[in-house]
DNA sequence: TTAAAAATCACTGAATTCAGGGAGTTCAAG
DNA sequence: CTTGAACTCCCTGAATTCAGTGATTTTTAA
């Protein structure tokens, strides 16, 4: 019978992953396996130690390298036995709802008390997804007003574009950055501000920058 | 003879202070007296209980309503003698800048180790103020390419300007706004084009943002 | 395998931006 | 009082963006 439950724990905010140890250090059955700052070595780690059985993966949602994201969908596709708990300072609707699309077990904001941690981690442990009330409705929100948020899918080249219109590249620059012709930039252009509802260069930029796409 | 420092922590990510008192609960000589989640609260806790002698403030640099610049700012007008630590999870050049012309006595990445947390305070504590060398490798740059930082300073009009133009309004329609002439507008983004070293909206809308301004 | 999506290129014409110049007024500080 | 900064307005011409439409080829997914 098991009655330890193994934990890994990656943020590149040392001082809060102090925190979080010494808050989870408290609880007799929880234990802290590993920690790290990069989401690289989580799988690293995971693919070396194969034989100790990890239950919980708790990961900031930015970090460097390999975000939360990525992160969990790695974790969710090689290791689908480890449950995720990603905890975030920010509150972005979209990546909230990628996350629970790729089957992320919990979403805590860092502003959540020492309480909710616990309940949340307890809910993951046994089996339950656990979201916040808060988060929740973001979620809800996020679904409902779907039209806004409707599924403003990218493609790669789009996203290319996007990201050197932000750098403040002119059309011809881009055509030759991608070895394309110029009317072709000037389509994608077109169909950016159509599909992102924007109207001209500002709302591209700002559209790029607030979805971190430079 | 004194030998506990109280210590106030203001911080909106409640993980965080959990983290934190946690760890300066180990110390035997560090005494947390107040944590709140607004900058507001820690004003008006020391103007009630004058009578406690506060030695310390954590803070973080974000936070809704008054965030850590303009806490400290209050801070070294009103009770010179409490010293201050900034930790913030951004390590922002111009406000780290700021802050220590306002005579912060320390900042922290919150990325910082445990030791370096406890070191801070011990020197702040003792007098003396903490930054990272990090922190400091920051600052430096900050100064010595003063050029590109060159205290781009804006005008009231230029920032009203800006704002609009990145939030996507055309020339004709700021200048409506502002019951201007569209000539004037026009002047005004050439200025802000050259003074801020960018090529088009793009750039202006990317300053506009990292800026804080809309 | 077939339909949909993505990627590419093209044309036209109107609207806007960008670059460079000049110039008058007001208001505060030296 | 005058110097400078901020604010306002104007002109020209080139460059770029924006809007609408359409079409071919390749890739992807049903």
């Amino acid at each position: 019978m098991k009655t330890v439950y193994n934990i890994i724990i990656a943020d590149d905010h040392k001082m809060f992953v102090d925190g979080l140890r010494s808050i989870l250090e408290q609880e007799e059955d929880l234990h802290i396996l590993h920690t790290t700052s990069k989401g690289e070595e989580v799988l690293k780690y995971l693919k070396i130690n194969q034989n100790e059985p990890v239950d919980l993966l708790i990961t900031d949602l930015n970090m460097p390298g390999i975000d939360g994201i990525a992160l969990n969908q790695s974790i969710k596709k090689d290791f689908p036995t480890i449950k995720t708990l990603v905890i975030s300072m920010l509150e972005d609707g979209a990546k909230i709802k990628s996350l629970t699309e790729d089957g992320v077990n919990g979403y805590l904001s860092k502003n959540a008390e020492q309480t909710e941690l616990l309940k949340a981690i307890r809910s993951i442990l046994s089996g339950e997804n656990y979201f916040s009330v808060h988060i929740q409705s973001i979620l809800i929100k996020m679904l409902t007003n779907s039209r806004k948020t409707a599924e403003v899918r990218l493609t790669q080249r789009e996203k290319e574009v996007l990201q050197l219109i932000a750098k403040e590249h002119t059309t011809q620059e881009i055509a030759d950055l991608l070895f394309l012709s110029k009317h072709t930039i000037e389509s994608y252009r077109k169909n950016l501000i159509n599909k992102l509802e924007v109207r001209n260069l500002a709302g591209l930029t700002r559209y790029a920058i607030e979805h971190d796409m430079i």
